[in-house]
DNA sequence: ATGACGATTGCAAGTAATTGCAACTGCATA
DNA sequence: TATGCAGTTGCAATTACTTGCAATCGTCAT
């Protein structure tokens, strides 16, 4: 990721290499603020700004993928090559992650029809969820 | 919309009713902010959060859909039974509109691996449109 | 060394959306 | 008519994120 960078000729503060450090070493979904905090420890003068215009820079790249999965704040995460995306119950919160291959017919229709080269990288689909359905159906 | 909702014995209060009649008068996505000053027009004292909440409220209630089609505020727009999704390219900002069938295999082979119900109403794609998808290539 | 220039940062102010709370509303009951 | 109560609203404060701007940094030419 930092090579990936030097090669594009993009500048590599100690700031962004702090905020790539967090955010290559986390295997979660993190949050602007859990970057900042993290990169706090060692470097109390990062400002929220920096940590979002970096995360910024790395979304343009197709470096991270920003996503919101509720909870009141967009989650980031490293673009790895092998794709997920998650289901979410919006009646339960309950989470289930799936196969980058679910999204393949949709990609491949997007490109036939419209040229279009659809960037799903790392979708949040709301809906209900196997035992949220059951439930909704027992009370009518 | 109105008939639906005194169905489910939600109160259809004078606010309540003039957001409605935004919503169902523009056939465009709108803003919270775009309804606030429609409403605002006939009733001054109306505030920006009832707006908010009565858009949580349709929203739950699966009336209206919620889309970050991009320019800074969430698009908001009443649900018909005739899905539609948009293709958004973020290097020009082009924008087309696609049929919800492409997404029906998605949306199949979900219920069949996972039993969760997708609920995808009015999704939001980003990517390269064909003209960009050239002009980057040419760039190489 | 010095100066110019573009890019980055910190800070403060601004924006879109949410939340806590007290006042108000509509409706049911006594 | 009076009282209680759930739900709604307006207002102010808060949160997540963005933006404008001046100070600073790194790089390169002189
Ligand atoms: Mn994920
Ligand atoms: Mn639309
Ligand atoms: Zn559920
Ligand atoms: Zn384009």
């Amino acid at each position: 990721m930092k090579e990936a960078l030097r090669k594009k000729g993009v500048p590599l503060t100690p700031q962004r290499l702090m905020i790539l450090d967090v955010l290559q070493g986390s295997h979660d979904h993190v949050s602007a603020e859990d970057i900042f905090h993290e990169v706090q420890k060692s470097y109390p003068y990062i400002n929220i700004s920096t940590v979002f215009r970096t995360l910024d820079l790395l979304k343009d790249l197709d470096m991270v993928t920003v996503t919101d999965l509720g909870g009141g704040c967009l989650r980031y995460h490293t673009v790895t090559n092998s794709h997920h995306h998650h289901l979410i119950c919006h009646r339960c919160g309950s989470t289930t992650e799936i196969e980058d291959s679910v999204l393949e017919p949709v990609r491949r229709a997007i490109d036939a029809g419209y040229g279009f080269e659809a960037q799903m990288h790392h979708f949040a689909i709301w809906g209900l969820c196997r035992e949220c359905r059951h439930t909704d159906k027992e009370q009518q």
